[in-house]
DNA sequence: CGATTCTTTGAAAACAGTCAATCTGTGTGG
DNA sequence: CCACACAGATTGACTGTTTTCAAAGAATCG
């Protein structure tokens, strides 16, 4: 369980992780399952944790006064899970996050993350990796949204993460996209039609 | 020139910075001005510097295949331009940046900033919560890029920065978010009749 | 197997983009 | 200082894309 999370925090750092240290880490993260449809958010309070899946998938998203519901991001295994404005600011939240399949996660509250940034050095790293490529990820997203047409946003999804549309429904994907799932069928359609 | 950098890193940090330390910051900050049009970074070319707008404005945008433009961010006083993920990997920019008015920055290469994150703790804070400011920035920018229609999309830009519809020609804002000129327009006729 | 959820398809309507012409304001050079 | 040029804004008509609504088909889950 925390193996996987050990390897991630090697891989990311371009370190190995001394015992003593991880030591630390493991101290502050505990695990949690949550069955598949479980909500780790809820719009309206504050988010509690910090999560690491090390199996499983889940979403952020939010809902407007129609009902839609807007897919912000996804996460998988090896990905991170929270909220972060909610997180640090210690503010309601306007999202979601829940699970699309049984996962089992890493979590830590607000308090117990800053404690392992202090007591760990790599931990700390990691944090600051993580924002910088996190920042640029959304970038990027920003990017894809103002400048692409639909096809273009679908084909854009395709290259970057090939494995959701195996994974996730397509009216979750369409979501994310920012696009109906009609019109998301429609032009998968006429991109597998070449 | 350095006194408003110097405030700049006070009120973030929630701190006071002593001399000895600002020390450091100056010396890797080299004062540069830049006249109206001229450009801090061509596509294709890899980033040179992180800069802090002391004055003046800039913006952050790619063009496509067709010759639009697409900005991704504007930057005015207090603001930090540069692309990050050019900056750091050190690859070949999509993207372009240029000043939309004469400008007083302070610019630091990537090799002067990390060495600037060791000699100041402050500074470091500094870089790490601007990071997570910058991810819950363009967090929410998707957010509304997904959801909002065009008129929800200029509401939600005169609610969050009244002062850059003063400060940006019509055609620029509207290729920030996303819509084509005309439809700026239509849309806030239709939103000032009311 | 039945029920629910997801996907596809069609037709109509809403929306935004494009093109072109006009209008406005600003700044530059004569 | 004026006139002209130019960039930006507005408007109208048209086109094309995307959404919406509705219904039917397919897949999935208990």
């Amino acid at each position: 369980m925390y193996e996987f999370f050990r390897q991630y925090l090697n891989e990311i750092t371009s370190s190995i992780i001394s015992d003593a240290e991880f030591q630390h880490i493991e101290e502050a993260f505990a695990i949690k399952s949550m069955k598949k449809r479980q909500f780790l958010l809820h719009e309206g309070s504050v988010c509690k944790y910090m999560a690491f899946i090390v199996k499983g998938a889940m979403r952020h998203y939010s809902i407007d006064e129609k009902g839609n519901e807007h897919i912000v991001r996804f996460g998988v295994e090896g990905w991170w899970m929270s909220d972060r404005e909610s997180l640090r600011m210690q503010t309601p939240s306007k999202y979601n996050i829940d699970a699309l399949e049984d996962c089992d996660l890493l979590v830590a509250t607000n308090e117990q993350l800053n404690r392992v940034k202090e007591l760990s050095p790599l931990f700390f790293r990691m944090a600051h990796l993580l924002d910088e490529r996190h920042s640029i990820a959304n970038q990027n997203r920003v990017h894809a949204s103002i400048c692409y047409s639909s096809d273009e946003k679908l084909l854009d999804l395709m290259k970057n993460y090939p494995d959701f549309l195996q994974r996730f429904p397509q009216n979750m994907l369409a979501s994310y996209l920012g696009i109906s799932p009609e019109t998301f069928s429609r032009v998968r359609k006429q991109i597998n039609a070449k």
